[in-house]
DNA sequence: GCAAAAGTGTTGTTGCTACACCCATGT
DNA sequence: ACATGGGTGTAGCAACAACACTTTTGC
């Protein structure tokens, strides 16, 4: 049987409401080193509770649209970003998330690629982040993302995931500072890029990176498929 | 009755209503070989839409508990088990899985020792199933079952979530059986045996299980914290 | 020519698979 | 005694880490 709670106060029985929210990485240049690190926007609330500290891009899932669309148009309407690579992260429901109300998150995380990242909108409520010093978010939402960034190291470890930092071409050197710069490693670029040549799904063309100081690289290319979520119905 | 849409307009922009389902497992000896298999258990629907069909134990969430705690009343609600282990498995938010309403579902996945299991409640309107013949479910609840299974199958395989079939001491061979279960294929007891032995998380026993054909077995104990979840704050 | 990254070869170690073998118990 | 699962030993193979080495470019 359903719990037939009729008499109990109407908010103790009113659904929580529903948001959804994103993690967005994407590799920039380091101001120091010069070299890729992982970056992450996020936006200035305007509003209590927790107004003036930086917290996730979200907002409410309207009713019109799936989960995965609610986090691609939230992720567009509130940084002007567009994703490469959007997942279902965890969904939060704690019952103390936000002091005003019963709030419950469904969280995405995103991968962007450096030439989006780089024209992204910043502004006074808008802003880039290093993914390891954002300091105090807002809501619960340190922890959130610190198991995104969980999630993103697991899943570049043994996952296809590396690939939707870049472009659609690409260097084996590239490759590896991708892993470099998340994994916060350094990797031997000679066993490294056999492991990567022993991988079907990254094809190899005939052009070549010119340009750089030394000898030009290989360019390469990604012709794998996403993932295995449940709502990825993709691949033949 | 508090579902507010009173009238289209306000349905339009009413918030999706919030549910939670779970999907058990439990190993049960087949009936043919005797040799444990995968099952769960199902409800049969008692009302539209999709009436006398089969479904995941659930039902919405109400707004005194965390979705982990939802999920686990739910789950002893509608079946009377005492899961042994319980994590989220995704939120499905697909705009036509009910034909009745937009109903945003986070499901979690649970494994019960074979003790819960054979003592659970069996009637007219909860049936267990081999998890490889469930039929067809009510609304989109396939899908969600073999994510279940893909889900329980990778965590299997590099993951310490196979001693939540056991009890508090087992055997080697009783893990080797919940693996060739689960994953469906014959293992090799003597290598199984040595990978098991040198996981730290397994500790070894003075007892033996007696009361067997042959030579007693020695019991072992499974010491490791469960996994990292979000929601599992455990472990110093 | 020299520096530096691209790219290849080689060697030792580790982990796993397959399978032979011994051990302890019930019948 | 013998059948059966419990448990150990070991040889062969594949994957990988470490590192020496060659190639191709810019300066």
């Amino acid at each position: 049987m359903y719990s037939s709670s009729a008499n109990v106060s109407e908010r103790a029985t009113a659904a929580p409401s529903l948001a959804i929210s994103t993690v967005i990485f994407a590799l920039r240049p380091s101001e120091s080193s010069g070299r890729p690190t992982l970056w992450l926007p996020l936006v200035r609330r305007i509003r209590e509770p927790y107004r003036d500290l930086w917290a996730l891009p979200g907002g409410p899932l309207t009713h019109v649209e799936s989960l995965q669309d609610g986090a691609s148009r939230n992720l567009r309407e509130t940084t002007g970003l567009t994703p490469s690579y959007l997942e279902q992260l965890y969904a939060f429901g704690g019952l103390h998330r936000s002091p005003t109300q019963r709030v419950v998150s469904i969280v995405y995380w995103a991968l962007v690629q450096p030439t989006e990242a780089a024209l992204a909108d910043e502004s006074e409520n808008v802003k880039w982040f290093r993914a390891d010093k954002v300091g105090d978010l807002a809501f619960d939402h340190n922890a959130i993302v610190e198991y995104a960034l969980r999630r993103l190291r697991n899943k570049l470890a043994y996952g296809s995931v590396a690939y939707h930092f870049l472009g659609e071409y690409f260097t084996l050197a590239q490759v590896r500072e991708v892993y470099e710069a998340v994994l916060d490693t350094r990797l031997d670029p000679a066993n490294f890029r056999r492991q990567l040549k022993s991988t079907p799904e990254i094809e190899e063309t005939g052009e070549y990176l010119q340009g750089g100081k030394h000898r030009p690289p290989r360019l390469y290319r990604f012709t794998g498929r996403p993932g295995l979520d449940p709502d990825n119905r993709s691949t033949p």
